[in-house]
RNA sequence: CGGGACGUAGCUCAGCUUGGUAGAGCGCUUGCUUUGGGAGCAAGAAGUCGCAGGUUCAAAUCCUGUCGUCCCGACCA
């Protein structure tokens, strides 16, 4: 009964106070993930793999759905390979893992472990590409890729992860552009009706573009403290990595031409995010679409009255019948007890059922998302409107999530246009800063120098604001300026 | 990679200053009573003190190295 949490075997350290060690805590006591035996590796457990296999499920049907495939690509990239594209080498060569020896023999060549498949891939499709009618090709890769980080923290930056990695060939300039876009919109659409997630999107200035290509666009997220998390990218590669691998084709007139290629990924920092933006003092709150488990059945049993177990098991076998993903707890805790587990583990509803509901044919509903005493948390239903009932529910918390993750962004936007107050907001980590900029590299340098934050996505420029916050110059473009993970 | 802190039972930590045969709470196991917001009583199991060297009659404790974790910075699609 006491209400000081200090000795609770899965306590958590309060979000409100400290974000960083709440997060750790929060992964690994929600049985997310465990620390691997090698340096900056995790172990993704069965609840935190369901996350990734839900995320993985809504955007496969995406991609799916606009015309891609799936296909697997090798781990390995030979040496030679890696190094024929100039910018992207040095972008990558700091963080790649490498393989020296085989089979108790050293190596002619040194195997690179992927730390994306640029390469790869356009090594085959340079001998896939033959004609104009080969194209597009649209493929998509789910896999691990190595980069080898410094400093590593679960989901945000590991030192391997699990990402999808799209990657696509086309006849035409404009059409590789589209490709670039409409994944972007992919990624946004994804975020916003999956993930829960509001986020900024849009093109990266040119120190945060990705090696090689000629225009990056991301998808950037602001978490609790102020910084913001690029949670998906598309890349509008050009001819560049066409030329580089020659990826060349006969066109309908006769000539011949290099593609136009873009890729594009996710990866399971994306998770990361949802598990900041979302959480709360008492733990997880995941959206419902993602939840391995939508609803959980508490039981309560009375005395030798254990008919609510029986109860639970059976409308659990009936929901899951019309696959909704519940799970009955019947193992041998206080039911206060489980609701603490449970909301920790960030179920979206939970599903109390004990002697009263048996007699009365109902059950309680309570929702994550809301507050204790918050008016509709909970409501008692009958069981006969259980599954619509529940659907409804969960429909309500995706939608609350997003609507408090869009108040919380909406409020950590800040338009400003005097100097000093950009560089003390950029600081003090205020959120998204949002001015006009020059779009100058120079400038973009001396902002991170200045307060560690860089532009995150661009847009045009609009209103009357002609001359840049940080430095100055002429304004070019509008920018969102944050820290970032 | 630089600065700082930490590593003792599954978890959180005490013990280290002043070297002398390993401690607590929670968790775990068993039994009984319980169960609508983190249950109670009783009994029990559990640690080569991160790892490797060194000093010493003797090391959790002192010294060196190493691995790992966290915080701040740098770096990072």
């Amino acid at each position: 009964m006491s209400e000081a949490p200090v000795a609770l075997p899965k306590s958590i350290p309060p979000k409100s106070e400290d974000l960083s060690a709440w997060y750790t805590a929060v992964c690994l006591k929600a049985e997310l993930i465990s620390y691997a035996p090698v340096r900056g590796c995790v172990v993704l457990r069965p609840y935190g793999y369901g996350l990734w296999e839900n995320l993985q499920r809504e955007l496969d049907a995406r991609f799916k759905a606009t015309g891609h495939e799936n296909a697997y690509f090798p781990l390995l990239i030979p040496e030679s390979l890696l190094t024929k594209e100039a910018e992207h080498v040095e972008g990558f060569a700091p963080e790649v893992a490498w393989v020296t020896h085989g089979g108790g023999e050293k190596l002619t060549e040194r195997l690179a472990i992927r730390p994306t498949s640029e390469v790869t891939i356009g090594t085959m499709y340079s001998q896939w590409v033959e004609s104009y009618r080969d194209l597009p090709i649209l493929i998509n890769q789910w896999a691990n890729v190595v980069r080898w980080e410094k400093a590593t923290r679960p989901f945000l930056r590991t030192m391997e992860f699990l990402w999808q990695e799209g990657h696509t060939a086309h006849a035409g300039a404009e059409e590789a552009r589209e490709e670039t876009l409409k994944m972007l919109g992919v990624y946004e659409e994804f975020a916003r009706n999956v993930a829960a997630l509001p986020v900024l999107s849009g093109p990266k200035s040119a120190s945060e573009r990705f090696p090689g290509a000629v225009e990056t666009y991301s998808i950037e997220a602001l978490m609790p403290d102020g910084k913001a998390l690029q949670s998906g990218t598309s890349h509008d590669l050009g001819q560049n990595f066409s030329r580089a691998f020659d990826i060349a084709f006969t066109d309908i007139d006769g000539a011949v031409k290099f593609a136009y290629t873009t890729s594009w990924g996710v990866s399971w920092r994306m998770l990361g995010a949802v598990i900041m933006a979302h959480g709360d003092d008492r733990g997880l709150r995941i959206p419902p679409k993602l939840a391995p488990i939508e609803a959980v059945f508490i039981p309560i049993v009375r005395g030798e009255d254990r008919r609510a177990i029986d109860r639970a098991h059976e409308l659990a076998a009936t929901l899951k019948r019309s696959g909704m993903r519940v799970r009955v707890d019947d193992r041998d805790q206080s039911p206060g007890w489980k609701y603490a587990e449970w909301e920790m583990r960030g179920v979206p509803v939970r599903i109390e059922i004990g002697p009263r509901d048996v007699d009365a044919g109902s059950v309680v509903l309570v929702r994550r998302d809301l507050e204790k005493g918050m008016p509709d948390r909970s409501r008692s239903i009958a069981v006969d409107a259980l599954e619509e009932e529940l659907r409804r529910s969960l429909e309500l918390v995706q939608e609350s999530l997003y609507a408090q993750a869009k108040a919380a962004l909406d409020a950590r936007i800040v338009r400003i246009v005097d100097r000093d107050a950009f560089f003390t907001a950029a600081r003090d980590r205020v959120g998204m800063i949002d001015i006009a900029w020059c779009d100058r590299p120079e400038c973009e340098a001396h902002i991170k120098a200045e307060c560690s934050a860089t532009t995150r996505v661009l847009r045009p420029l609009d209103g009357d604001e002609k001359i840049c916050v940080a430095c100055g110059e002429p304004a070019k473009v509008r920018a969102y300026v944050a820290a970032s993970y």
